[in-house]
DNA sequence: ATGTGATATCAGGTTACCTGATAAAGAGCA
DNA sequence: TGCTCTTTATCAGGTAACCTGATATCACAT
């Protein structure tokens, strides 16, 4: 059975997409370990940094995984020190999550690699490509989400 | 502390990357989950239409994971009856690894979804486009591989 | 013949997911 | 007021995919 040489595995846009995510995500895992964070309180730390106050049902919607599986990040976050948890005070079993200055130290330590990344990226890729990247992504981005 | 706002995690190539491949990956999931299988036997598997006999070692190397990992995987596959491992004629211990029938019609049916994905992401992105998102991916993986 | 290196594989452990089941509280409405 | 619907939070149990460490085996070069 024959494949369409141009959709062998090698050609596909999903394999470079695929392959790029995951040379990246093994240099910010390690950059993110060394500070002793994982990657998933990682994201969840960048996230509340973004919009602070957010809860934990919230946080999952934007990372796309189950509430059940957010309260585990955030649990371990909380029991760490690395965030807090307070009654929203109109609805007192919303819980508003913020990181603490412990959990700001460590976001920075962890990001200040990233960034190292993220700069290389950048020194080596024209501004206008930058550009052209950002929208490509977005756009494969919004087609498999209307996939779902 | 301010954080320069082009270096925003909503501003970084990283996050691009990270949002296209983690929604493109939902997609692939439930295609590949739909014909039994695992992203990572899926994985394995399409390795193994393109460079048939190879070792379990190599599938590693091939997938940046550790042999034992990989062990793993192969070994689940092995069990599905999906791959077969014969002995290497010289070097005996080694197992050459090759996909069966049976394995290659589940692997057809998960990839027939996965391709529709491939081909919608075609139809919606200009063909020079997609030369350009080809190589700027590539060029970060390489820059990425470059920092470990 | 002997040590080096690669393959394979067992054992044990972690992380990040999942589904299912509950509890508790606010919102809308009869 | 009382009742149902929705949302949030969380416990329990389970799985996939990784990891490190420890072994056994075998080819090969010294």
């Amino acid at each position: 059975m024959l494949m369409d040489p141009d959709f062998l595995p090698r050609r596909r846009l999903l394999t470079a997409i695929k392959n790029a995510e995951h040379a990246t995500q093994q240099v910010k895992d390690a950059a993110v370990r060394a500070a002793g964070l994982t990657m998933a309180q990682y994201n969840v730390m960048i996230l509340l940094t973004e919009t602070p106050g957010i809860t934990s049902a919230e946080l999952a919607r934007r990372c796309f995984v189950s509430p059940q599986s957010m309260n585990e990040t955030v649990a371990k976050l909380e029991k760490a020190g690395l965030i807090e948890r307070t009654p929203h005070p109109l609805h007192r079993h919303v819980r508003e999550t913020v990181v603490t200055p412990a959990g700001r130290i460590l976001l920075d330590e962890a990001d200040d690699r990233v960034l190292e990344l993220e700069r290389l990226l950048r020194d080596h890729i024209p501004r206008e490509q930058q550009e052209v990247l950002r929208d490509l992504l977005a756009t494969i981005e919004a087609l498999a989400h209307g996939r779902e």
